[in-house]
DNA sequence: ATGGTTGATGGTCAA
């Protein structure tokens, strides 16, 4: 099975390159973010056509998660329980969708961006990933092997070689030390990446900026992920970064992070 | 070239 996270940077606006991805790339389910539509405006025929059921969260321009799949589709959860919300009044975002697919509870998520240190949006990110982590800790303090993938773009840059320069990023949000904390929170819940194991070569990033010849120089983050259960963890079998899908007029600023996973796990060495 | 990209929008804000 294939699985695989794009953040497309309006759906609309990615149309033809969202199908196109979608009929070369054997992925049998895409967790979608930043949709920026509401739910009404989904485009779900074209997604149909192509066997895929469509689970989407979206109430406006702005944000908008989705979970699309061609091995099934039940028990879709709009947001989680806790989620903060933003603003006065505080609303609730659709920045989290998720849907049984293939056996696998999987996550669509939109992490705040944080804007700057020191914004009530920095603080919302954080309060964001603690409640999130709340639930992952929840949910596998109660089934140890859960099915698990947090699919999404988080908007954090775990590690210096996350990015292309360190100082850059040294003012600004993705790579402080409060939001790198509340990342390793997701881990110690009992999540792990296992993308990065099969990218592994320096200066390996899933964003660019549009602005500044980001892409061309590769100046980029890496902060989109598939953090997964032990459960699932134990069946990869390979991950990629579609870098080509940031090429080229059209392109979102993130690329395609995707994931295999064997159809069990292996016999051997992964007894409780 | 007083700029920088893109997208939703219809003035600017968000990323």
């Amino acid at each position: 099975m294939r699985l695989a996270t794009w953040n497309v940077n309006s759906l609309r606006a990615r149309m033809d390159r969202v199908l196109e991805f979608m009929r070369r790339s054997e992925v049998d389910v895409l967790a979608v973010q930043e949709t920026k539509l509401a739910d009404a405006a989904f485009p779900v025929q074209p997604f149909e056509e192509l066997g895929y059921q469509v689970a989407h969260h979206g109430l406006n321009h702005w944000n908008g998660v989705a979970v699309l799949s061609r091995v099934g589709l039940d028990d879709v959860q709009r947001g989680f329980p806790g989620q903060p919300g933003y603003g006065d009044p505080a609303v609730v975002e659709a920045r989290a969708v998720s849907a049984l697919a293939g056996g696998i509870r999987v996550w669509s998520l939109y992490v705040p961006n944080g804007r700057e240190q020191g914004h009530p949006h920095f603080d919302y990110k954080l309060a964001w990933l603690k409640a999130l982590g709340e639930q992952v800790s929840g949910q596998l303090a109660a089934d140890l092997d859960a099915a698990l993938v947090l699919a999404g773009d988080y908007n954090i840059a775990p590690t210096d070689a996350d990015v292309w320069s360190v100082e850059y990023y040294a003012d600004k949000t993705h790579t402080s030390p409060p939001e790198r904390a509340a990342f390793q929170g997701l881990l110690d819940a009992g999540l792990s990446d296992p993308v990065r194991a099969f990218t592994r070569a320096p200066k390996t990033f899933t964003y660019w900026d549009y602005q500044q010849l980001r892409f061309q120089k590769n100046r980029g983050m890496r902060i989109d992920f598939m953090l997964c259960s032990d459960a699932v963890r134990d069946r990869v079998s390979g991950a990629s970064i579609d870098r080509d899908e940031r090429k080229g007029k059209g392109a979102s600023d993130h690329a395609p992070v995707l994931l295999d996973l064997l159809d069990t796990a292996p016999p051997t060495g992964n007894a409780r």
